[in-house]
DNA sequence: GTGAAAGCGCTAACAT
DNA sequence: ATGTTAGCGCTTTCAC
C-alpha cells in the first residue's frame, strides 16, 4: 500500500481575493452574495481573481456570521424501502436546485438512534427537518420538540395533529378505491384483502377506500378472507397461506404493496391457483419488480419522487419565509393495468 | 392552513455556560471535547449546567476554530440502485459510531451535476468523500482532482490507477468463478450469459472469473450465446429475447445482476422454456426479490452493508490520521442456491 | 459604490 | 487545573 501523509490544502480566504483585488473584504462579501451595490468593473474583476486563486467560500465562516446553512436534515429509517428512497432522491434533487444540501440521518430500523441523529443535525444548524419514515405513536416526541422549539418539520405520510408541520403525502382512500373499482369491473364479488400493519395510517386509508367502493356497489368485505402482513415479500406469502387454508373461496385480492403482492402470489402458484385465471391481484406501489413479476402485477403507482420533491419545496419555502404552516398536500396515485 | 412567524430560537452559549458555571469559556471548552485537565468537580458542575441551559455547541463556530466537521460527502448516482443504497446505508450507519455524518449528493443519472454536489459539498468542508456510484471514463477527473487536492477519498466497486485512493470492492472474479462452478456441477455444458455494460470493470471481472472456471472444465464460452444489458429489468428481458432468436441451443444462463436475470426468465417462460427444467439461470447481487422470483434465483450475493460500513471506516481513518493510503479491500460473494 | 469596525461561538497556544 | 489572548473567515452595521 502506498501512504502519503498530508498536510491540510490551505485555502484562498476572501482576504486574500480581496488584497489582490485592491479592495476590502466588504467589496469581495458583496460580490459573493450577488448583492447590486457593486460596480460593474469591481465586479468583475474580483470574479475574474477568484477564478485564477481557485476560491471557494467557506460555508463555516458564512455560516457562523450569517446565521444560515443552506443544509436541511433527513430523517429516514430503512434505506432497503423504495418508496423511502424515491422521496429521498426526489427531495435531494429539489433541495440541490435551491442550493441547498441534505444531511442524512437512517436509523436503519434502529429506532432509538433517532434522538442521537437530531442531535448532530441539530448541533450542525440544519435549518429545517424532513421526516421519511414510517411511524409509531411513540415516536412523535422528537418531531414535536422540533416543532414547539420553531425548527420547520416536513413529513411524509403522516400527520401530526394540532402541530405546525406539513404533510405531503399520496391519496390512499383514492388507491384503495382504484383497486376496489378495478376488480369490480372485473366482475369480482369474492374480495379478500392483504394489508400492512394496522398502526399504519395509510393502511387504515386504503382499506376504508377499498371498503367504501364495495360498499357503492353492494358488497361488503369478508372478515375470513382479510389478512394483515409487515410489508415484506415474506409476509405477503404467509398470509396468504393462511387465508388459503381458511377455504374460504375468493377470486380477488388486493394486497397494500407490491413485495407482499409478489410473495402472494407465489403462494397462490403453490397452491395450485393460477393468476390471473383463478384469483386476480392488485399491488400497491409500482416497484421495478412489479412489471417482472409473473404475472405482471396490476398495482397503484404512487409518486415517490414527486412526494419528496414537494417535502423539499415546502421545507426550503417554511425555512426562508420563516413561517411554519401545518398543511397537508394530497397527491394522486393511478392504477396500473398489467397481467394479474 | 395554520400560520405562524417564527423568530429564530436563540440557543444557549458556551460564554453562558462559562458564567453561570463562574468560569472561563475555555474550561468549558475542555469539558465539552472530554479533555483530562479539569477538576472532576467542575466538570460535573459544568455539565450540570449545561443540561439545564440545554446548551448544544455551535459546530460552526467548532469548525471554524478547530478546522474539522466531522461531515462527510457521499456521491452517488441512482437511488434506485439495491446495491448502492445498501452501501449507503452501511456507510451511514458505521460513520455515526464515529461522530461523523453524511452530505449527500446524488446525481440520479445527470452526471454533469456531479461537479456542482463537490463544490457544494467542498465549501462546506467534508473532510473526505465516498463516491459510492457506477463509473464512466470521462468522471475520473473530479476523484483525481480532489485526491491530488489531498482530500481523502474512498470509492466502492472503482479503482484509480495510479492515485492514492481506497478501494472496497467485493470479488467479482470469485463471483464469477462461483455461478460458473455451480452451473457446472449440475451439468451444463452449453451455457450462455447476459452482462452488464462493457465499460463496468465488475462486468468484466465477472465474465472473466466464470470464463476461467469454464476453461478448467475444457470448455469455452460461445460468443452466440452472450449478451449485454443495463442492468434494468427489461434489457435483460430483450437480451433474452434476442439470444433465443439466434437459435443457439444452452441449457443455463449467467446473468451479472438479479433484475436482468428476472427479466431473462420472463423471456424464457415466453417462449415456453422451463427455468429450471430446461435452462437453469443464476444471477448476481441477491436483491430481496430473488428469493420470491418464480422460481426462487439462484444467485451471487454481495455483503453490500459491509462493503459500505468498512468503506466509511477506512475514510474516517484516513481523516483521522492524515494519510493517503492507496488500498484495496476485496470482500468475498458467496452463492444463494434456491430454484433456479 | 466602498470601507472600517465589530462580532458570530468556538478552539489553539500560551501563560499562570 | 484554569485563565488570557488571539484568531478561524466570513457578514452585519454603519459610516463615508
Amino acid at each position: 500500500m502506498a501512504t502519503t501523509k498530508m498536510a491540510t490544502t490551505k485555502r484562498a480566504t476572501m482576504e486574500q481575493v480581496a488584497r489582490e483585488a485592491g479592495v476590502s473584504t466588504q467589496t469581495v462579501s458583496r460580490v459573493l452574495n450577488n448583492r447590486p451595490d457593486v460596480s460593474p468593473d469591481t465586479r468583475e474583476r474580483i470574479k475574474e481573481i477568484m477564478r485564477q486563486l481557485g476560491y471557494q467560500p467557506n460555508a463555516m465562516a458564512r455560516s457562523l456570521a450569517s446565521r444560515r446553512t443552506r443544509t436541511l436534515g433527513l430523517i429516514t429509517e430503512d434505506f432497503g424501502d423504495f418508496f423511502f428512497t424515491q422521496v429521498i432522491a426526489g427531495a435531494e434533487e429539489e433541495a440541490r436546485k435551491h442550493g441547498y444540501l441534505f444531511m442524512l440521518g437512517s436509523t436503519e430500523l434502529n429506532l432509538q438512534d433517532e434522538p442521537e441523529y437530531i442531535r448532530l443535525l441539530s448541533e450542525r444548524h440544519v435549518e429545517g427537518f424532513l421526516f421519511s419514515r414510517p411511524n409509531t405513536e411513540s415516536d412523535n416526541l422528537q418531531m414535536v420538540n422540533l416543532i414547539r422549539k420553531g425548527v420547520p418539520v416536513v413529513t411524509t405520510a403522516y400527520h401530526l395533529p394540532g402541530e405546525l408541520c406539513t404533510v405531503v403525502d399520496v391519496d390512499n382512500i383514492t388507491g384503495g378505491r382504484l383497486a376496489a373499482r378495478h376488480l369490480l369491473a372485473a366482475g369480482h364479488e369474492r374480495i379478500g384483502m392483504i394489508s400492512g400493519p394496522s398502526r399504519w395510517k395509510a393502511v387504515h386509508d386504503r382499506a376504508e377506500g377499498f371498503s367504501l367502493e364495495l360498499k357503492s356497489a353492494g358488497l361488503t368485505m369478508n372478515p375470513a378472507l382479510v389478512g394483515e402482513g409487515d410489508w415484506s415479500h415474506v409476509s405477503g406469502y404467509r398470509t396468504m397461506q393462511h387465508l388459503l387454508a381458511g377455504g374460504e373461496p375468493f377470486s380477488a385480492l388486493f394486497v397494500h404493496n407490491d413485495q407482499m403482492a409478489i410473495g402472494a402470489m407465489r403462494a397462490l402458484r403453490e397452491a395450485g391457483k393460477r393468476v390471473p385465471d383463478d384469483v386476480s391481484v392488485v399491488g400497491y406501489d409500482d416497484i421495478p419488480a412489479a412489471e417482472y413479476a409473473d404475472p405482471p402485477l396490476t398495482t397503484v403507482r404512487q409518486p415517490m419522487r414527486e412526494v419528496g420533491a414537494i417535502a423539499a419545496r415546502l421545507l426550503i419555502q417554511s425555512v426562508e419565509q420563516g413561517e411554519r404552516t401545518g398543511g397537508e398536500v394530497l397527491l394522486q396515485p393511478e392504477l396500473v393495468r398489467r397481467g394479474s
